[in-house]
RNA sequence: GCCGCGGUGGCGGAAUUGGCAGACGCAGCAGACUCAAAAUCUGCCGGUGUUAAUCACUGUAAGGGUUCAAGUCCCUUCCGCGGCACCA
């Protein structure tokens, strides 16, 4: 058969996206019977960068899975949005005066086209704008029902600010301690934000990790970033004054070895003892001095400690009723515990380093070491001394009893202790959804009733925050005065709108409804779509995209809205695609890749395959040009197989069990993230077509129904070519037959002393037997066993046969 | 610093999870075709030794250990990447 001369996928590529489109083959239906399944990627901000090829990494993979699942059988759920909202949007806009909302639309206008060039089989009927008015309504209305549960309340937050352009900036606007824009000094300053509890589901959120199928480290990541602690909280007393200072431990045994206090800068207790304090004049500089620095400079342990001692406190052991001195340091952090820790510098090596520096008494109360030297932190290895009644003890164990005894004297009481922060939700910014409250002196924070959502962004003509760091919509008079909703007197609105994290919280369920006015969608929807059944996400949402989303989740499941625990079923990880130089792509460093390129010179086929081709998918790996240029040569081959076809609708006996290996094998790994050996084994099986020098036309159409998810073009096209009128998208996986899969006859190494010396072929099943004696036969191996005495023999069927002599 | 992940040819990676290290692809070298180049096809391709196939030794960041057998398990060290809560 001689087709087409060659391949050119610029001529077909078009015309199945378009024909895909016309038939409205992705798009999918609620009133099916076929078993649902949803798959789910995270949708992009729109830059104003457009995609580079990083992008398409994780959205062909689970379009490889989406159109695979199809073709079993699924009803599949691909869809595909914009989380608009953000940060570089508002500062484009400030910087050359464009409203964001337009911004925002030419950037989704230009990714769209990117991705519909690329041939993903997303339903493009639910696409999603997170900044899109009947979007935000619902975001709003999510909020409303937390502030409702008492889940949203307001708290006094440090921020950085900026003391030269008077702005609030994010953490990564911060650099080495100075303003990313403007170099000016940056201060924390407190602001009273909105937070929303998340700490309260801090349990569930750990224990429910148990139904869910996540990879590994993204489970024991929110683990970790949750950070459960069981402990102890102890009252030490403070001499001359009624005032207690808390403290958090999980070592309470070692509480005789505490010979000092070290409290945050930030304690109020420290407000309470000024006029007992004989230094607060330096106390005073320290404290302004660690408002400069954010937790994550402070906790940094290669830095020297730095402290100041509260002349005329003392603080009394509760335990061993010693006196201890009281500093404050920087290293101790107001967010995590009370802010405040009994210092045992003889089993902690911060503690010992401090005490070091300044001269404190090291006490040792844990024999194991030598605390002259270095703390001793291996504590659970040693035995207790040098602490009263619990002398003599397992660390285990005196915690046991210390614990029973602070309890008893009311010093202390049993606690568990979270890493977990609950989540600030306010920004001082324009580019974010509105917070639908207003503020009345009589009634307080008073919620807009749910009709009047969604709560619009005024227009603005200046998207700056205002120079006391209120954001930009606190100028706008008319828009902020207006009626208590509650006594209709003159109230205020809340004028920081909602952190970009919103948005994307709870996304995944608009998807189902997306045009839904009544509901964020519809109830027979949930129940039909929920859980998200494969979610693929990068490494870098794990702590907090995907804890938000999933407190958002368990939220709306105890207020009755969604009928599952969980939202995401299984959550797997894509690695990052890195510039030819192995950096991460920047538009600074100029390694950016556009896939428009690649496209136009390969077309999306190639671009496709070589995505999943370039490596293991759950790792970074860079780019590379050639790398393409050998995709481009397989799909080349794929479509020269018309040429070597022959007419037959079986397989070959040649290539009969080769067939059967590859269905299982891509099957297999298309499923597991293993997209580069699925690739491979389509690789290894044309070349066999080539060395055979005939492929029948069975043969040729499984390949190309192995090839579709991730070449669909290429794939249709020779489906067509080859007679067919249905699209190869409605055809049915191939299967394999598991007894088809093995070969008659296996190749055995043997090896003397773990060392191949030869190898056997024998029957699959072969006896050990059999395989001994054809070993011992074996010229090569002969030699090896010359005057040597045999001491064991190790046989692993099918694989390797080992025997061990001596002398 | 803390938490998580990783380190295998010149490069990306593979290795049935403790069983023949280097599948597949790229780059490179040699040959065929061509007036020539590109494309395509064929062969070689971790290192050392041997003219050479064969063969021998060596080799999975470094050092040590367990085992008949270690890229894979354990201990120590080094290096790289992701996250650290207002980038998303």
């Amino acid at each position: 058969m001689n087709a087409n001369p060659s391949y050119h996928p610029e001529s077909i590529e078009k015309k199945w996206q378009d024909r895909w489109e016309e038939k409205q083959v992705f798009h999918v239906k609620e009133s099916d019977d076929r078993p649902k399944f949803y798959a789910l990627i995270e949708f992009p901000y729109p830059s104003g960068q457009g995609l580079h090829v990083g992008h398409p990494r994780p959205y062909t993979a689970l379009d490889v899975v989406a159109r695979k699942r199809r073709m079993q059988g699924y009803n599949v759920l691909f869809p595909m949005g914009w989380d608009a909202f953000g940060l570089p949007t508002e500062n484009y806009a400030i910087k050359n005066k464009i409203h964001p909302e337009k911004v925002t639309k030419q950037n989704v206008a230009r990714f769209k086209a990117q991705l519909q060039s690329l041939g993903f089989s997303f339903d493009w009927s639910r696409e999603i704008n997170t900044t899109d008015p009947s979007y935000y309504k619902w975001t709003q209305w999510i909020f409303l029902k937390l502030f409702e549960k008492g889940l949203a309340y307001k708290q006094e937050i440090p921020i950085n600010w900026c003391t030269s352009c008077k702005i609030g900036l994010s953490n990564e606007e911060v650099v080495q301690g100075g303003c990313e824009r403007c170099g000016g000094e940056v201060v924390q300053k407190v602001k009273n934000q909105w937070m929303l509890k998340i700490t309260e589901y801090a349990e569930r959120l750990i224990n429910d990790l148990d139904e869910v199928d996540y990879i590994e480290r993204v489970k024991t990541q929110q683990k970790n970033w949750i950070g459960k602690s069981k402990g102890m909280e102890i009252k030490f007393f403070i001499e001359g004054s009624e005032e207690v200072l808390k403290v958090f431990t999980t070592r309470p045994d070692t509480l005789f070895g505490a010979t000092y206090m070290v409290i945050s800068p930030e304690h109020p207790i420290l407000s309470k003892l000024k006029s007992q304090i004989e230094n607060f004049n330096e106390v005073h500089h320290y404290q302004h001095e660690a408002s400069k620095k954010s937790d994550f400079e402070r906790s940094e342990l290669v830095k020297e400690k730095t402290g100041i001692e509260l002349k005329g406190i003392k603080a009394i052991n509760p335990a061993s009723k010693e006196k201890m001195t009281v500093w404050i340091s920087d290293y101790v952090l107001m967010s995590y515990g009370t802010g405040a820790i009994m210092a045992v510098p003889g089993h902690d090596n911060r503690d010992w380093e401090f005490a070091n520096k300044f001269g404190l008494p090291i006490k040792e109360v844990v024999k194991g070491g030598d605390v002259s030297v270095e703390a001793f932190t291996e504590v659970d290895k040693g035995i207790l001394v040098n602490s009263g009644f619990i002398n003599g003890l397992k660390p285990q164990e005196g915690i046991d009893k210390i614990s029973e005894w602070l309890e008893k004297e009311e010093l202390g009481e049993n606690k568990v202790n979270y890493k977990l922060r609950d989540w600030v939700f306010s920004r001082q910014r324009y580019w974010g959804e509105p917070i639908p409250l207003v503020y009345c002196d009589d009634c307080g924070w008073v919620p807009l009733p749910e009709k009047d959502l969604p709560l619009k962004l005024p227009k603005v003509d200046n998207y700056e925050p205002t120079d006391d760091g209120e954001s930009p919509l606190a100028n706008i008079k008319d828009w902020v005065i207006t009626m208590c909703p509650s006594c209709n007197k003159e109230g205020r609105r809340e004028t920081d709108t909602m952190p970009q994290w919103a948005g994307s919280s709870w996304y995944y369920l608009r998807y189902m409804d997306p045009n839904n006015d009544n509901a964020l969608a519809s109830k027979e929807r949930l129940d039909y779509w929920l859980p998200v059944d494969w979610y693929n996400g990068g490494m870098e949402h794990t702590t907090l995209h995907l804890l938000y989303s999933r407190f958002w989740h368990k939220f709306l499941y105890d207020i009755n809205v969604v009928p599952t625990k969980e939202p995401y079923y299984k959550r797997t990880s894509h690695g990052m695609i890195l510039g030819e130089n192995n950096e991460k792509m920047s538009k600074s460093k100029g390694n950016v890749v556009n896939p428009d390129e690649i496209v136009e010179e390969f077309g999306a086929d190639t671009l496709r395959v070589y995505e999943m081709f370039i490596g293991d998918f759950e790792k970074s790996v860079p780019w590379s040009q050639n790398g393409v240029k050998g995709c481009r040569r397989f799909l080349d081959r794929v479509w020269k197989i018309q040429d070597i076809m022959v007419d037959s609708d079986e397989f070959s006996k040649e290539l009969e069990v080769k067939m059967h290996q590859t269905i299982k094998k891509v099957s297999e790994d298309y499923e597991n993230l293993k997209y580069n050996t699925g690739i491979a084994a389509l690789m290894t099986l044309i070349n066999e077509f080539y060395d055979l020098g005939s492929v029948t036309k069975a043969e040729f159409k499984t390949l190309l129904m192995l090839l579709n998810p991730v070449a669909p073009h290429i794939t249709e096209e020779l489906w067509e070519v080859l007679g067919h009128n249905e699209g190869i998208v409605e055809q049915h996986w191939p299967t394999w037959d598991e007894e088809k899969t093995v070969d008659k006859y296996i190749e055995i190494a043997v090896q003397v002393n773990g060392k191949v010396r030869g190898k056997v072929e024998v029957e699959a099943e072969a006896s050990k037997e059999i395989v001994e004696k054809l070993a011992k036969e074996t010229e090569g191996i002969k030699e090896h066993l010359e005057n040597r005495q045999i001491v064991k023999e190790i046989y692993v069927p099918g694989r390797i046969y080992n025997i061990v002599v001596k002398g």
